[in-house]
Order: structure tokens, then C-alpha cells, then sequence
DNA sequence: ATGAAAGCGCTAACAA
DNA sequence: TTGTTAGCGCTTTCAT
């Protein structure tokens, strides 16, 4: 293994020069720069994590705690990951994967001086998760917003934006009778913020638009389907629009409705709240398109941000631009 | 923050002792042990990483490269990247996440000893990554087989097994005409290795059968399914079943079998080869069932035992069970 | 503009 | 069974 010490000796120099070469901290004679660059470049050489780590209290690593569950969006922690990932290494981070033993890891990680910030998504209303964060008293950014940050900062897609543009589309071109199909019982159930946020946004948009609306969860599968839509056929007959904010039912929905001969957008109407653009189904859909790119682009800003010293926290929340991609229309007569 | 000195010190012991209960490499009296622990416990004290990674030589940190693509199948990387973390933990490791920057990234997790092994997924027949990870020297399990692994462990879900056992299933119920509908064309110009290991797979089990058999790429989406289809067709008239190595595509080919009025298995048998379940599909596909779990597992297992010393690589192709979930049946006529 | 040297917190000989 | 101590490789004061 090639040390500093190596460097320095090839380079004729001391081991804090080569230091100050690579950390810019110093102002260096171009003619000692070179020779170390050069013998940096010959050796090979990379300092050591650990030992730079243990010098300095900087890792260069952030944490991020995804879920990598079943049962919510692959495609969107996919693509947020993803993103983590190339922003973190344009600041010269690297990503350290957290995905289960929740509180135990996220201490394990902080304390140990693992990481120097924590990225922490799918973040519930009241997340217990935020009182461990804030105990732990590194910078930390959450995707998703608890009902008290408690001082974290917080990054997240605008889904009650992104449900009250939905039915503002809708009702513009004249629907009246709206119904929402979301996520699965359990998003609800385990306080999902983003479940209730779309909820919120969704009937308060139907209200102040003097139409009619009904929510409803709806399971992936073509049972799970079927049972959805019998539903908000029975609360809301003749309804003639659906937002869908449940990207693994998609497929079964338009399956279903295309064997029951309706017609997209001709006898039904149909939006998405979705991150994939849909080039896998039957059909195109019109969707407000969750920037996932970006939030987690922003996220690892915010917390590099805070990694160098900004103190105060925001809560930024991303619009969704709507994309008609032709499977909405006026309703019929 | 506390540091193993605020425990030997809060024990009545020297470092060392404290070191000691915590690695189990020296016996301890029963009463220091207690009272070491006792210590830990009430300071909250987590052992330093980068000191420990410095004075050990070991980060007990695994490098993870996974391919974050929109081509590749999400579900098994998904399920794949959740086994091999929570394998991870359960030998004390912590996982880093490098998704780009291919050849550069390795090298600076390895050489900067962030890491002490590394994990690599989707590893193509002819690929680059082989050089330099043997070069690297570190402990390294490739998911996925080089046509060469130069001495590297490898593990990977039998593709060609799947696909004979898949022709096997469908002669035995009496087709003769059968037909690969394949990831996209880019896999196998990539050289891919599961894409020509399923291929070749393939067209060993048709010719061993004495069958006939097409073997077709297939873009997701519903135009690119009624392409393949119809290519498929064309080349092989009267095609009875269709053996499926493309999950992106089997919400559109069951809905265009569905428009074409055509019914599973009654007028043709459908078999995948996929990772997820399928729950989200219009109806329950047989299929062969990749173990991502267990690869995630195996390739984590593997990769400890190097580090741990071991020093003979060896090749792990994992067979698929069938499961049939009732999309096959005797062809008509 | 550069060097010398004191740690950072931990592990693992070496001693006792 | 336990303690003492010499590093591990780097950063950063303090000197010059």
C-alpha cells in the first residue's frame, strides 16, 4: 500500500505538502505541485478513508436510508436513488445504503462516525424516526415531510399540488364526477404522507370546484382493480374521470377497462400521479410526473449545505408539471 | 464524543480491555466484562470506524456496484440489492452504493480502503470490469459470468437452465412451436450474459426436443409486443407458446393477447422467466422464478468467506424452480 | 512556500 | 486475566 510518506519521499517533499496539494489548503510553488501530482500520478496513489476520516472528522460518506420494501414505487426510489447517488459523487461523496433495522442503524452509522449526514426517505407524519435524527445531531435531510421536522430539513414532491392540478385539468375540460384511486390501505393505514397528502389535496380542489369526488385504495392486481373500481362506481355513479396514484395498478386498470370496452380518454378519462413515464403500458397517460431526479438531487444539495455548516432548515416542496399525453378528454354528452 | 478511553476509564480497565470485550479475541473475566458493558451502554458508545478501519486494516464496509438503468429489470435489481444489504448486516457489514463511474469508482473505493470487498452485478460476457478488479486485489464476487473470470467468484441465476426447463415444461404438454420473446435488442448487443445464456439455452432444448423454435427481442410497451409478435408469427406460424424473458413487457403482451381475443393458456401457454411475482398482472403467469434472494444471499456469503482468507474461487449458478400458476396447458388441436 | 511533529481513536503485539 | 505501548495514515497547528 502507498502512504503520503511514499509520495512525499518520491516527490522530495514533506508528507504535509503532499497533504496541502491535494486539500488546496495551502498555496503551493507550481513547481512543487507538479512534482507531487506527478508522483501521486506514478504510485498510484489514494489516501487512505479511515485514516483521513479519523484526521480530519470528515468521511465523505452520507447515509441513505431507502425502503426498499414491497410494497411502495420501485420505479421512484429507483430513480431517487439514483440520483442520490450521481449528485453525491459531483461533491465527492460517496453512498452508504441503509434499508432496514431502522433506529439501530441510523445510530450505528452517526455515532460510529460512518457517515457525515444522513439522507432519510419515506418519511411518515409522525415518523419516530425524526426524534432519533434530531438525538443524533448530525445534518440530515428528509424526503418526505413529518408533521414536526423538528428543525431537519425536508425535501418532497407536492402531491396535494400535484392532486389539486389534477382535478383542476379535469374539471376544466368539464368533468364533474372525479374519483381518485391511490395506494394501497396500508400507505393510509401506516400514515404514508404522501397517501393523505394526495387525499387532502384531492377532495379540497373537488370542493372549492363544486364537483363531485371519491377516494379510494385500490390494491395492484386485476382483482384488487376491479374491487376499486366497483366501489367508486357504487359511491359516485357515472363517474367519468380517475386519478390514479398507484403506479403498480396501472397496467391491470387499463386492462380491466379495456375489456369492459371503455374506451380511454372516449368513455373515461384517466390522469396518473406517477415517476416512470408509462412507456411500458398499453397506452400513454396523461400524469403529473413526480420529479424524483430532482428531489434527490436537491436533497443531497440541502445536505451538503447543511454537512458545511448552514444552519437554518427549509422544507422545499416540488411541483409536478402535468404532461398530456392524450388520455384525457371532455366527458361524454 | 466518547471514545473507548471514556470507557476503559468509566470500567476501571485500559483500552485494550475495552477493545477486547468488544472483539472476543481475549478471554475476560466474567465481572470486567460486565462492567465494560455496563460502561458502553451508559456512555452510548460507538467504536470510531475510521480509527478502527486504520488500526485494522478492515471497514467491514462492502462495495456494491449495481446497475441503476432504466433498461435493466428494477424488480430484480430491487429485490437483489435488499437481500445482499440485509446479508450484509447480518455479518456486521455496512454496504456502499457505487452506481456509475465504473472503473474509476472501483478503484478509488479499493485502493482508498473505504472498502474491503466489493460486489459487482450485471456483469456482461466480455467485461472490462474483470481486468481491473483482478488488478484491484481486493476480495470480489461478480453477479453475473465473464466469459473469463480470471480467477473472481461468480454467481448467478441459471438463464439457460430456466430457459430449457421452460421448453421442457412446454414440450412435455405437447407444443412444438414455441417462441422466446426476449429482452431488448440492446442486451444482446451488450453481450449480456442472461440474454445469450437464455437464447442459447433455448434453441438447445428446441433442437433436443426436435421442436421449432423462434427466439425474438422484444421491446416493452405495447407497440414493440405487437412488433415481436408479429415477427414471431411470421417466422413460426401456428407458435402455441410463448416462453417470456422480458418483465417490462408482460403487462402489454397480456393485454394484447386480451385485444386479440385470444385467451391463457387456452389458445396459447405463457411462461416467464422473471423475478418478481407478477401479483400487479392481469392474471398469474407460470413461471421460472429467479431467486434474486438467494443470489443477493449466496454472492454476500461468498464474499465474506474471501475476505475472511479463503482463497479458491468457484461459479454458483442458482436453478429456478417452476411454478405453475396456470398459464400453460396441452395446445389445442 | 515549506517542514516538523502532535495527535485523531483504535488494535494488537509485547509484557507481566 | 489484564495493562502498556507502538503504530495505522492522515490533517493541521506551530515554526521557519
Amino acid at each position: 500500500m502507498t502512504t503520503i510518506m511514499d509520495v512525499a519521499a518520491a516527490a522530495g517533499v514533506s508528507a504535509s505538502t503532499v497533504s496541502y496539494v491535494l486539500s488546496g489548503k495551502r498555496t503551493i510553488s507550481a513547481a512543487t505541485r507538479s512534482r507531487v501530482e506527478r508522483a501521486i500520478e506514478d504510485l498510484g496513489y489514494r489516501p487512505h478513508a479511515g485514516a483521513r476520516a479519523l484526521a480530519s472528522n470528515r468521511t465523505n460518506v452520507v447515509g441513505l436510508v431507502a425502503p426498499l420494501r414491497e410494497d411502495v414505487n420501485v420505479n421512484v426510489i429507483m430513480q431517487f436513488v439514483r440520483s442520490v447517488t450521481t449528485t453525491a459523487r459531483h461533491h465527492d461523496l460517496d453512498v452508504l445504503l441503509l434499508t432496514q433495522e431502522e433506529d439501530a442503524g441510523l445510530r450505528r452509522v452517526s455515532s460510529g462516525s460512518l457517515v457525515d449526514g444522513l439522507l432519510v426517505m419515506d418519511i411518515e407524519a409522525d415518523d419516530p424516526r425524526v426524534d432519533v435524527l434530531t438525538s443524533l445531531d448530525r445534518p440530515t435531510v428528509l424526503i418526505g415531510v413529518p408533521d414536526d421536522p423538528r428543525g431537519l430539513s425536508c425535501v418532497d414532491f407536492d402531491f396535494a399540488g400535484a392532486a389539486r392540478a389534477a382535478v383542476g385539468h379535469l374539471t376544466s375540460l368539464g368533468h364533474r364526477r372525479i374519483a381518485v384511486l391511490a395506494s394501497p390501505p396500508r400507505s393510509l393505514t401506516r400514515h404514508a404522507g404522501y397517501a393523505e397528502r394526495v387525499r387532502d389535496g384531492f377532495r379540497e380542489a373537488v370542493r372549492a370546484a363544486g364537483a363531485e369526488g371519491a377516494y379510494q385504495p385500490c390494491e395492484p392486481g386485476a382483482e384488487g382493480v376491479r374491487r376499486s373500481l366497483a366501489a367508486v362506481r357504487s359511491e359516485l355513479p357515472g363517474v367519468s374521470a380517475l386519478v390514479v396514484h398507484n403506479e403498480a395498478a396501472l397496467p391491470s386498470l387499463l386492462a380491466v377497462l379495456a375489456e369492459e370496452g371503455l374506451d380511454v380518454p372516449g368513455d373515461v378519462s384517466v390522469v396518473t400521479i406517477a415517476a416512470s413515464e408509462g412507456a411500458n403500458l398499453l397506452r400513454p397517460l396523461t400524469s403529473l410526473d413526480i420529479p424524483a431526479l430532482d428531489v434527490g438531487r436537491i436533497a443531497v444539495e440541502m445536505l451538503v449545505a447543511r454537512i458545511g455548516g448552514e444552519r437554518t432548515a427549509e422544507t422545499r416542496l416540488l411541483a409536478a408539471p402535468l404532461v398530456d399525453r392524450g388520455s384525457t378528454a371532455a366527458p361524454r354528452g
